[in-house]
DNA sequence: ACCATAACTGACTCACTGGTCAGTTATCGC
DNA sequence: GCGATAACTGACCAGTGAGTCAGTTATGGT
């Protein structure tokens, strides 16, 4: 993006103040790391785009796993607080707040996109795919939370424990969302409504009717 | 697995035919992409685990890369070709239909293990993403010519085009599924039938109101 | 028995990249 | 002005890993 060149006026080239030059560090990070992957993308490369050197990138992160991973949280932390605040700002629960969450969710997607590919797009190796399985686990949590205040008891079949069916239900629902959010990354074209919608008609009445107590049963399927 | 060690009655140690060979190798592939994934997996170590020098990994392959494709396309063909078979055996569409994929998607997860840890886990740089993306879209495709079927010609808000809305709601179940089979990966003491049952509970019911021309609607959502 | 061939290997090259360090220079308080 | 300090860099090191090659040896067909 922005060439370092003496162009823009001569002024302010070099020698910015540390937390300056860390914020372009940041956003030549996110970018490049939204664009190739954790290994794909040499600190060589962020450097350049940040258009300083590898060496400085160093004074201001320990490490390229600490950079990355600092990202990481960042936006995870930010994709899970935008979530929550949407779902509690609603009074009702149900449909209404599994609404709100998902605009919330689907916002994110669409206003940080180059931050949800670097969550989304490469894992990277296990140490990060440990921040990132977090990101999986506390949004699932949140859900899951949301949904046992109005699921009975038993919508896993057999009686297995509460929990569980949450757990499971909103793992699906979070898979869902995602794999939408995906598909929708590369047809930017379409309303963000409209993906908000194609949500809740494939997830809601499934929930709904589950938290209704209505279970699905393996005798229907062998008629 | 197999130490390569003379023990084994010391016969048939080296020099095994070609066709042999590069099935072990492959084994070890298997074993070795899916524990760490395509970067972090050394060609010297899928060797080790081979029992072979890597020199001659080359004399079968002409590159890890290329090791690597060869083994998802095969994987993504056998899964396909499983969720495939198992949906056309019925006759009957709809529930019973899905019903069936689905099983037959857990099967696959069920007993190849490591090849599903291998399609999942890392997806590797973009090269691979590339055939990953191939699985995705194929699978969803599958899924969606089945829902076409059945479906009516408007389930997505807005009366967009007829496959936008059977594509997304295909993507949003594989992401589901996925989800799942994730899920279950860590947790194999629950047995199969709840894993399909979980599914079905989540999936079937949103679907099967979709295909009665049920939709859900904004409207909905503001009371 | 023997040799042509195919299986197989050790030891190498080469490129890349994370990380370091000694040194250079802008900048700011006095 | 002028040092002290903080911003910044080029050049380097060390580790790693993909890919190569010249050479060794088992093996099966004659």
């Amino acid at each position: 993006m922005a060439t370092i060149e003496p162009s823009r006026a001569g002024i302010a080239r070099r020698r910015l103040p540390a937390a300056e030059r860390r914020e372009l560090i940041l956003d030549a990070a996110i970018d490049a790391f939204a664009e190739g992957g954790y290994h794909e993308t040499s600190l060589e490369a962020v450097a350049a785009r940040a258009g300083v050197s590898k060496a400085l990138i160093y004074e201001h992160f320990p490490s390229k796993m600490e950079l990355y991973r600092g990202l990481l949280e960042t936006y995870v932390h930010e994709l899970l607080e935008r979530v929550t605040s949407a779902a509690m700002s609603v009074e009702e629960g149900g449909e209404v707040r599994l609404l709100a969450g998902v605009e919330g969710f689907i916002e994110f997607v669409d206003e940080r996109r180059d931050a949800w590919r670097m969550l989304i797009r490469h894992r990277a190796d296990d140490d990060v795919a440990e921040s990132f399985e977090r990101l999986y686990d506390e949004v699932a949590a949140m859900i899951g939370a949301l949904m046992a205040e109005e699921m009975p008891a038993s919508i896993l079949p057999d009686g297995a424990p509460f929990e569980f069916g949450v757990e499971v239900m909103s793992r699906q629902l979070l898979g869902a969302i995602t794999a939408v959010a995906n598909w929708w990354d590369e047809r930017r074209e379409v309303p963000r409504d409209q993906v908000v919608a194609m949500i809740m008609e494939f997830s809601w009445v499934g929930l709904e009717r589950a938290a209704a107590g209505e279970r699905w049963s393996p005798d229907r399927g062998s008629g």
